[in-house]
DNA sequence: ATATTTTACCAAAACGTTTTGGATGTCAAA
DNA sequence: TTTGACATCCAAAACGTTTTGGTAAAATAT
């Protein structure tokens, strides 16, 4: 059943039919009514290639996944499949197409946001784990591609974007442990060089001066976040080395998992002897022993709010926007009282 | 640009560069290799709408994400990632796109398959978790949508499937157990209504019958998978109840981690008193305290494999198909030998 | 030398839409 | 009664390919 067959049960032309399906005004609502109907009767629905085609439009957000660097198969996608389903809502309401591309390796990476512009012709870009300069944002602008950014680049361009407000969930946790009379927080940095980690690294810093607390280096630590394993092992040395530490601050949850481990040998009671928090994530609220007191955000909200500033862009004076999902502390009972 | 310029600029009618791109053997090698560079050098390549418009063929596969059931963020998707980086280098050669839709609920997901195919017309689909009785393979039937599936149904009707070797892991990990003198082989089913579970369960009751091994319902507990905690709970009462056991197999990673947390609550020392081997994933693999030992399958194999049957169903005479993969014990340290 | 087959190319139709630029009829204002 | 504005509809062109049904030249067979 295509449009021609179907105009003509309709007994309308097809140009009508064509317009009332794409609700344009220069068709009376009681036609528009009758052939919706009948659409959905005789399951008739536009040909997306045909569509595509004439109207010059894609209508398509695409989104490159990539299934190297970081652990892909736990931490990575957690946060990934949230975002999904926020933007699954408004994506089928607004009956736009979502195309993925997956990529091995950093030259797959490159071709895949290529071969997205030049060969499946998508209009805009999902662009996800941002570096603290990210060059695909040249390549997006160069080539004229509507785009939001998941996360930020540290100099924010003029670009839209959403994100974890990575400063406001910093400030939450050390405000915490600051009312539990912690003075000696240890924080956990991953060495990746993902930007959400810059600034929570920076933010840490930063509240700890306007607290009027000296850095101590003995209390910093850089591990990497997909080897839970080696962060235990900083991190116990860490321990060993300055007995003072009652807090920890982990940056990721990989490494929460490690100060699990570190704790565990070291005897240190976890929730008692020494505090423990860090980012939400499935990993620390559902698998760990014990669970982890995290901040937590509406990740789902950040899709959410991706697909509705693409859809927004199409209009001529759109102004470019940003997101911060905001933070709230989940209490799983890794944060002890200090004693005065 | 586009085919028309192209030929312009190559003197060549768009006939000979269509079917010199499509691979036709009416196109001299000489002109054919010529049209290849030159498409690189203008950045020409066949925009996707209009040929999938001019072919009727949409050289697509599809497929849908269920957003919700199982604990969507973790376990599910682990195994997600790595058929996906499977599939994905078979795409890429193969020049086959790929179009993923997400369902929040049951609902959706019924009318993302209808979508699907009528909609947005895909050629091909990839049917995943499947239950013992699908429904979903009679609509794909009805509809003569080429398809593969992605594990089976209890009673394998006429279709391709890919798929973890159920059977065969269950009597690797019951041979390992028995050549280490476990006779007390506890078994922890899930609740859930999917066919890896029920293929896992079968093998364990037939693999104590084929060793002359009486069944012990008291060795038999059946849990929520994306509830470790209750998992722990009635693993614990088990291992109360019967204390004869030396081993606990679990069919899923989440009931591993609860066992874990059982035999910590009971002062059983792991990989001394009792042993815990289950399938392998990212979670046991990476996160759990301690590492646990596991079957583990190449499931990137069964994405690469989907993708090559769906290829190949192309050819009028093709006959269906199956792709088990191998399974191997990884040693982690949590399975003891028993003294006779 | 002639007839036949093969090779290498091409013009035009077809795919199913959207969009442009009217056409017709109705209604209110002059 | 006439004029202009508006509402509602439509025919035809355009989008960029693939495919069909050819033709001419070259190669091969007779």
């Amino acid at each position: 059943m295509n449009i021609k067959d179907f105009s003509k049960k309709l007994k309308l032309s097809i140009t009508t039919v064509s317009r009332a399906l794409g609700g344009y005004s220069d068709v009376s609502e009681k036609t528009r009514k009758r052939i919706i109907l009948q659409a959905k009767k005789y399951n008739y629905s536009p040909n997306p290639n045909a569509s595509r085609l004439a109207s010059g439009k894609s209508n398509t957000v695409g989104f490159v996944v990539s299934l190297y660097g970081l652990n892909t198969n736990t931490l990575n996608q957690a946060g990934f499949f949230e975002f999904i389903s926020g933007m699954n809502k408004k994506l089928q309401s607004e009956d736009v197409q979502f195309f993925m591309m997956f990529a091995n390796d950093s030259e797959e990476e490159k071709n895949a946001y290529n071969k997205l512009i030049n060969v499946h012709k998508v209009d805009k870009i999902i662009l996800h784990n941002l570096k603290i300069n990210d060059e695909r944002i040249k390549l997006l602008k160069k080539n004229n591609i509507k785009f939001v950014a998941w996360g930020r680049t540290k100099n924010l361009q003029n670009y839209s974007w959403v994100d974890l407000d990575n400063e406001g969930s910093i400030n939450l946790i050390m405000d915490y442990l600051f009312n539990k009379n912690h003075k000696n927080i240890a924080y956990i940095n991953i060495v990746e060089n993902y930007n959400f980690a810059f600034q929570r690294q920076q933010a840490y810093l930063k509240s700890l001066k306007k607290n009027n607390i000296k850095f101590n280096k003995n209390n910093y630590i850089t591990v990497k976040t997909e080897e839970p394993d080696q962060a235990a092992l900083l991190i116990k040395k860490m321990l060993t080395k300055n007995k003072k530490i009652t807090a920890l601050i982990c940056s990721t949850e990989y490494s929460a998992v490690g100060a699990i481990k570190a704790c565990n040998s070291l005897n240190k009671k976890i929730g008692k002897d020494i505090s423990i928090i860090t980012f939400d994530s499935p990993v620390v609220s559902t698998l760990t022993n014990p669970l982890i007191t995290a901040v937590s955000h509406p990740r789902d909200k950040l899709g959410l709010n991706a697909i509705e500033m693409l859809i927004e862009m199409d209009n001529k004076n759109y102004k470019h926007k940003s997101y911060l999902a905001k933070p709230k502390i989940i209490e799983r009972g890794t944060v002890h009282k200090v004693k005065k």
